[in-house]
DNA sequence: AGGCGATGTCATGGC
DNA sequence: GGGCCATGACATCGC
């Protein structure tokens, strides 16, 4: 902070003399003394525009240099890329293709005789390299800077870094000792020992400007390895180390071998650091959260590192808990630092109320509540959720619970001593707690906060009485596994018995949403088959109007036709019979008779 | 303020 | 006998 606000000023000689006071009382200011030194900054200052004049100047050079490359390159029209114009015979001495690219390009390069020279190249960097402005050179060597015109870049591909050693990135002052320094480490490298040494073959034969030229000889190494690809060594630095320059490298000499050693190593850093590898992270560090979350038919996607982390940190315990768990308990949740003190002051549990009290308590709406004895049901608890601080929302409530069914008190935990440590670690309820009955049952505040918490209210209770499990988990495993549970987990009465009553209730809710969906769908086909019956009968009363009409058409039909038949029947004098006295009578065969009604009647009377 | 539907819960019976 | 399920009944909430 210092070395950032003080260079603003301009200090006085008070100033200056109480900085030397610390510095000699060996107070670590964050800084230099340079840096209140406002001549020595200015001098600083002059250098710094002096090399970036010469930079300036240098890249000027440069392009110029880069252009005259270019008109020595020849464009392929199949692939549209620049290439060398390489004579036929020199394409056919490239190395085979485990050699580095770097060699072969040199040796194209360096025997090319309409490029420039490798001694012109080499004079070129010693001019231009050996400005020994330090930081310029050493950020260049090591790549380290970003600055993508810096005339060190020239040296070292980006990717190169890890290469150098890393003394070399924090001095100030780099010298060439520095630098020759950097250059035997990096020829220490086994890979870069081997293209050296090939390298160090082909130029020998060339040139003697290794003699000729120290500076280049000690630069030699790395601008043989670093040089570009191209045909002419005069392209200096920034277009060399440009990702550019490299990309161009590779296509242009598809044929010196795979892809160069250096991006090779450059490639495989940042895939280790920072590529694709977070997806597999959480499988790689946290298996057992996530077959844990598999076990416990909740999976837990490990979207992010964060969450995976987050979760990793509670999982520990290798208990299946749900991220909304563990959100929860960590959440400023007391769980977090509380163990069985926390289950003391939360006994949270209304199976002493339902299920694990005597008949008489199992309905407490109906019994307890209702006789007046201490007995509570849902809507008290949540009277006493919204009247009571959050944190001894169920605490009041169970410790009262408790006390009337002694079947649910552990060891420790005995009623009484819930009773006196809630008492007085919330003495600020009692309060609360008095105005109950005076106030109003319900503010909308109040049935605002009590939907909130019936969203999860079990959820609730499960936290307040730290349980280490999800609900979903509690409700949904099977029997066998829930029970392992239980077992797994050393828990107190009243958590088993609020686990228990959780599990009761989650599936009697699922049963009862079954059992209304089930009604309801009974409801619709019942209707349904109501709407069928009603189309049914009114077809059929249509039916039975049409069979009425057609019968009484046919009854028409026969009575004309008996008419017919009984006017064409003629008796032994030839005269017609009165319909008065006979009719026809069909019997069950088809046999037709000829009746006297008279007769009829009489035989009737007689019979 | 009361009606009504949705939902949670309890009690109970059956399997 | 315990667990689960189905269901009626009741309470509560929100509209």
């Amino acid at each position: 902070m210092m070395e950032i606000e003080l260079p603003k000023l301009t200090p006085s000689q008070q100033d200056m003399d109480m900085i030397d006071i610390l510095w000699k009382q060996d107070i670590d200011l964050g800084a230099g003394r340079e840096v209140f030194d406002f001549s020595y900054r200015q001098k600083e200052h002059e250098l710094q525009r002096q090399r970036e004049l010469e930079e300036e100047k240098r890249r000027q050079v440069l392009l110029e240099q880069e252009k005259a490359l270019l008109a020595q390159l020849q464009l392929d029209e199949e692939t549209g890329e620049f290439v060398p114009r390489l004579p036929p015979s020199r394409q056919q001495q490239q190395p085979p293709a485990d050699t580095p690219a770097e060699v072969s390009q040199n040796i194209g390069f360096t025997e090319d005789g309409d490029a420039m020279s490798f001694d012109e190249c080499m004079e070129l960097l010693a001019q231009t390299f050996p400005l020994v402005e330090a930081s310029e050179t050493a950020s260049t060597c090591l790549g380290a800077s970003p600055a993508p015109t810096g005339s060190g870049q020239l040296v070292m591909a980006p990717e190169q870094p890890p290469l150098i050693p890393t003394p070399m990135l924090p001095t100030a002052q780099k010298t060439w000792p520095d630098l020759d320094e950097a250059w035997t480490e990096l020829l220490s490298i086994p890979e870069l020992q081997q293209c050296l040494n090939m390298q160090m073959q082909e130029m020998t034969e060339p040139s003697d400007y290794l003699s000729t030229n120290p500076a280049a000889e000690a630069q030699d190494p790395s601008y043989s390895l670093f040089m570009p690809p191209l045909a002419d060594p005069a392209v200096t630095q920034p277009e060399v180390c440009s990702t550019e320059f490299i990309g161009n490298f590779e296509v242009n000499f598809p044929a010196a071998g795979p892809a160069s050693l250096l991006s090779q190593m450059s490639l495989k850093a940042p895939d280790m650091a920072v590529g694709g590898n977070t997806g597999e992270y959480c499988e790689m560090f946290y298996p057992d959260l996530l077959g844990t979350a598999k076990a416990n038919e909740t999976p837990q996607p490990c979207n992010t590192l964060s969450g995976g982390v987050c979760q990793v940190t509670e999982a520990p315990n290798n208990s299946p808990l749900k991220p909304l768990d563990l959100q929860e308990l960590s959440a400023g949740d007391p769980f977090k630092i509380g163990n069985s003190d926390m289950a003391v002051e939360f006994p949270d549990s209304d199976s002493g109320l339902s299920l694990d009290a005597s008949p008489n308590m199992s309905s407490p709406e109906k019994s307890a509540y209702g006789d007046g004895s201490l007995g509570f049901s849902d809507s008290d608890m949540d009277e006493m959720e919204s009247n009571l601080g959050s944190e001894s929302d169920y605490s009041e409530m169970f410790s009262i619970s408790l006390t009337t069914s002694n079947s649910s008190g552990s060891g420790a935990n005995t009623p009484t001593s819930q009773q006196q440590k809630r008492k007085s670690k919330h003495p600020k309820t009692e309060p609360a707690e008095a105005s109950v009955h005076s106030t109003p049952p319900f503010t909308k505040d109040k049935a605002k906060r009590r939907s909130e918490s019936r969203l999860s209210r079990d959820e609730q209770r499960a936290r307040a009485l730290q349980i280490p499990f999800s609900t979903d988990l509690i409700i949904n495993l099977p029997v066998d596994d829930f029970n392992e549970l239980m077992s797994k987990h050393q828990l107190n009465e009243a958590q088993l018995a609020l686990v228990r009553d959780i599990r009761r209730r989650g599936k009697n809710k699922v049963a009862a949403q079954n059992c209304r969906k089930r009604k309801m769908e009974n409801i619709v086909g019942l209707e349904y088959d109501l709407d069928s019956l009603k189309e049914e009968r009114e077809r059929l009363l249509r039916e039975k109007t049409e069979q009425s009409s057609s019968l009484r058409q046919m009854k028409q039909q026969l009575n004309s036709l008996y008419l017919e038949v009984f006017g064409m029947l003629r008796d032994e004098q030839g005269r017609p019979y009165s319909p008065a006295e006979y009719s026809l009578q069909q019997t069950s065969d088809g046999t037709v008779f000829l009746v006297p009604r008279v007769k009829k009647t009489l035989v009737k009377s007689d019979g």
